[in-house]
DNA sequence: CGCAGGTAATTAGCGTTGCTAAGGAGTAGC
DNA sequence: GCTACTCCTTAGCAACGCTAATTACCTGCG
């Protein structure tokens, strides 16, 4: 592992990084009541308010029936709900319920997760590298 | 996103940059002969040398079942073979075959995938944070 | 008006990949 | 040589993504 980390190889590390790193995340989080997915599309909807289906669909990255499988869950679970448009008969809108909201927050109050135990033993410079690799590589995945 | 780069956040932050860009860098592969988890026993078999099936398991933080089926698929496209161990005959050794190696080293000659694309648009420092960040995300994910 | 064509959501069905549980073959120790 | 353990494999299940097709609705043009 010495030379590897050549310019040439910045890919493949990084590939490599991040999958191991995102499958750990997942592994190892708290709340086994929703997925990954599914409580991502939760946060969205607490964070900036009610959003179609379509919507969301763009916003996730993935195409609309497997959204509205994870709306389906989501409703089946009573965290968000299905409204129709007032302006619009064929959208569907997406709100969070109190219940949902109430998860959310409380989701992220006991979150002594894995990922967060680890990056509190980081050095503040380690620390800081992460935090600006983050927004490099949320506008690497979102170009 | 002004205040959100708050020390309290890096959990956040990172596990969603994680996540989109794993599930972009999946999307954009460019060849989809083999899946990214299969693509990487090869890699590694190439990298490292034969291995049984128990330690590629453990080598890929998976189950050996989950693994059992990855070998699977590559002998069934001729990447690797499988073969007795000597001295344990409930060992099977897995190793690349000259097919499986040629198509590791021309999978990365031919690489103009979209994450190289985009990191080479990246200034200098930037690759260097990415760099760096790959290490200590590899650490995090590891320990 | 009324129908043709487009858009949004949904349903149906498939493939991949992970897991656990259980089975089969081989090894090791008493 | 029998028991217990290890390693691989098979069987069956669940999650989640996708494409294709269907339904409901809107829009515009004859």
């Amino acid at each position: 592992m010495e030379r590897v980390s050549e310019e040439l190889d910045l890919d493949a590390q990084l590939r490599i990084a991040v999958g191991r790193l995102n499958r750990r995340i997942r592994a190892e989080k708290a709340s086994d009541e929703l997925s990954d997915g599914q409580f991502s599309v939760l946060a969205l909807l607490y964070r900036e308010g009610p959003h179609t289906v379509g919507e969301l669909a763009e916003a996730e990255r993935v195409t609309p029936p497997s959204m509205n499988r994870r709306v389906n869950s989501l409703v089946e679970g009573g965290y968000v709900t299905r409204e129709g448009s007032p302006d619009d008969g064929r959208k569907v809108i997406v709100r969070v319920t109190d219940a949902g909201a109430a998860f959310v927050t409380e989701t992220r109050r006991r979150r002594e997760h894995w990922l967060n135990k680890r990056t509190r033993a980081l050095t503040a410079a380690q620390r800081e590298t992460l935090r600006q690799a983050s927004v490099i590589m949320k506008e690497l995945a979102d170009s």
